[in-house]
DNA sequence: GTGGTCTAGACCACC
DNA sequence: GTGGTCTAGACCACA
């Protein structure tokens, strides 16, 4: 995994939760990988990835159990679902937007990116 | 003018610059409001503006006259455009297509908040 | 470190990493000092230290590591040297050139002078 | 004439006047231009002229008959060759030479420099 | 009037 | 611990 340089690591790990919670790669009660198994994984100081656990237990969507790790919670689903969408449309689209606007950029420009996007992933 | 916390208040500034100039309200030789006085009129501190204009000075995009001012450069626009669109395209993009696909929403809802966010300013 | 006051103070400190990358005293990857131990060493204040590294790494010269610290660019090298002789022989030599001619000296008196210059330096 | 911007245009100015009057193209008691030709000529503020006319005063480079002009002292020749000399040797060479070094210059190469540099200005 | 630099001190996010 | 940003206030050189 790569982290771009825009965003805090713990944050863009957060992210790569929210993937796998809503796209039901992990489910309830599944455990997640260990702090320290993580921070390898990723090469990042495991202070940064208890960082991001920290974060998402005080938002309910991972719970833990002592000694034994981190699990996806209940409600993780629908929480996650929540928090995603509130941030994309008050905070992310309204930039988009406003950045078409000065680009001169109309939805069809946007669509076809979005194809071509669609496009590269699949190879 | 408000400033977003998300971004630190002298790339706000710098980002109203770049609209100004791609929506051509300032045009090539114009002078731009003087250090001090921007910083009255946006209730920041001088030191803060100045951090804006020299980052605008280093990328060619403004240009100084000693003693005198700032004023847009001829090739403003050109640099202004490039690094807006460089940036929307390969970072704020995907980040946004990639959000889409996690709350499973396809180009026409996007639209419709487009939709709906123009006819809001409006009013 | 003494500062000369015909030139900046933090520009003077770009000057002090421009001597340490050429003579290869600092080296790829190699971290540089801590904005707070550099200021403290030198006697200024962080932020002229700060502006200083923001300065260099606008210029691919060193990069950050977040929360680690500074580090020296893998072209760090051949940047700082385009960057020096560039100025050396368009901005510097000519204003000495024109000098000799006003002073009516030779190139064997510089030399002299050069030849004085380095042995001083020795003691 | 063109103004470099790494000196303040006064000063490069009065550089002007050092040319002229240690290779004596301007004489002792010769009356130099007024301060607003200078300024018209040279495309600058008059007060920027009125600077240096002022600096060179002060100096005693030269002197004022008012309402008439400015002309070339008697000691002019001499307070100037002093003074160019004085910052060339302290200030312009030392800095010449810490940079050849740490470019790995040497005399040789300044002296290529400089014969180059002569063969341009005749053309 | 203009910009340019510097200090002192503070607060914050991040690793 | 690291850098990053901001404020307040000062002083200077320059046009």
């Amino acid at each position: 995994m790569e982290f771009s340089k825009n965003k805090s690591i713990y944050m863009q790990i957060a992210d790569y939760f929210y993937g796998n919670i809503l796209l039901e790669k992990w489910k309830v009660d599944e455990k997640v990988p260990s702090v320290r198994q993580l921070a390898v994984d990723l090469e990042v100081n495991p202070n940064t990835v208890m960082r991001t656990y920290t974060h998402l237990q005080d938002k309910n969507i991972i719970y833990n159990q002592r000694g034994i790790g981190f699990f996806v919670s209940n409600e993780a689903q629908s929480i996650v679902k929540d928090l995603v969408k509130e941030q994309f449309t008050t905070d992310e689209l309204p930039e988009i937007f406003k950045t078409m606007e000065m680009l001169g950029m109309d939805m069809q420009e946007i669509s076809d990116y979005y194809n071509n996007w669609k496009s590269n992933l699949k190879n």
